[in-house]
DNA sequence: CTCATTATCTGCGCCGCGCAGGTAATCACT
DNA sequence: AGTGATTACCTGCGCGGCGCAGATAATGAG
């Protein structure tokens, strides 16, 4: 599987292409794609997603609101939270780099039949489960082995 | 294939969590990564195989070779060149990390067959491709909006 | 009304990164 | 061999994102 590995690498480095094309930082980056797909979502949320600490996420939003990327929307039920929406009409601008993406993929996939892909799907939901159960492992490790307690 | 995006977001934060663990930057843990699977580089291999600029790769090899990951080592047919090596004796300490995975992921693919595995293993080599040409397309896009002449 | 908890925001310092310039080695050409 | 261009890496500097700790506001429990 150290073919999926170098998937990922590679992903590593397009993200931070795009991201500085864009103008923003890969966390950034991340933070949209979350939000124009998974609709509005609160600061909280956005941390554990990208799991930044709620400071980080806070001047996050600052930047992103700044650029009209997004915007705040007070939570009617709870007004300490603070719901982060996505601005559609900024979409536009990201599309040059996503949207033959999309086409192209699109067009790659159509070679696999609806039960190759059916499988894939199958797979990286495995894996995701996987990579969250590695996620939880980790998280249980001792840290560093230089001095400084723990988390 | 949002699917698999999701696996990608998990996998970065992932990373993320490790590197502190380590104690050190995502960035220094993908390019141990490499050099523990590929042998000795040279600096400016790691800086192509990472995104970063030489300056960057400079300082992160400090990073590592300050605590012992790495050895620098002099190319005797080339003295400009800088030969990165991986010190196996390190290899201890990530063991926690990624042996598990290793073991682990192996038990899961065992519930497929060669014949997918091996459809799996060419669908990422032709997403690796894929995501080459992404890259090459997007390095020539117009980059920032934001006043900045170009590159 | 008071105390504890939750959700977000602010001040501060650290550190990785890009950029521009510097040094040393190598190559191309005469 | 000598001269200039190129390549490969290193250094000084400033920017910006991030974690940490504390502040503020809203909510819930009694």
């Amino acid at each position: 599987m150290t073919s999926l590995q170098r998937v990922h690498g590679q992903a590593v480095v397009l993200s931070q292409i795009i991201a500085d094309k864009v103008g923003l930082s890969p966390s950034d980056l991340e933070c949209l794609g979350f939000l124009s797909h998974g609709g509005p979502v609160t600061a909280g949320r956005l941390g554990e997603l990208t799991g930044l600490t709620s400071g980080a996420v806070t001047r996050m939003i600052d930047r992103l609101e700044g650029r009209k990327y997004v915007r705040r929307r007070a939570d009617p039920n709870d007004r300490r939270r603070v719901m982060v929406e996505f601005i559609p009409a900024r979409a536009k601008e990201l599309e040059p780099f996503y949207g033959p993406m999309g086409n192209g993929s699109d067009e790659w996939l159509a070679q696999y039949t609806e039960k190759e892909l059916a499988l894939f799907v199958e797979f990286f939901s495995g894996m995701f489960e996987w990579g969250r159960e590695q996620t939880v492992r980790v998280q249980a490790l001792p840290a560093k082995p230089k001095r400084k307690k723990k988390a």
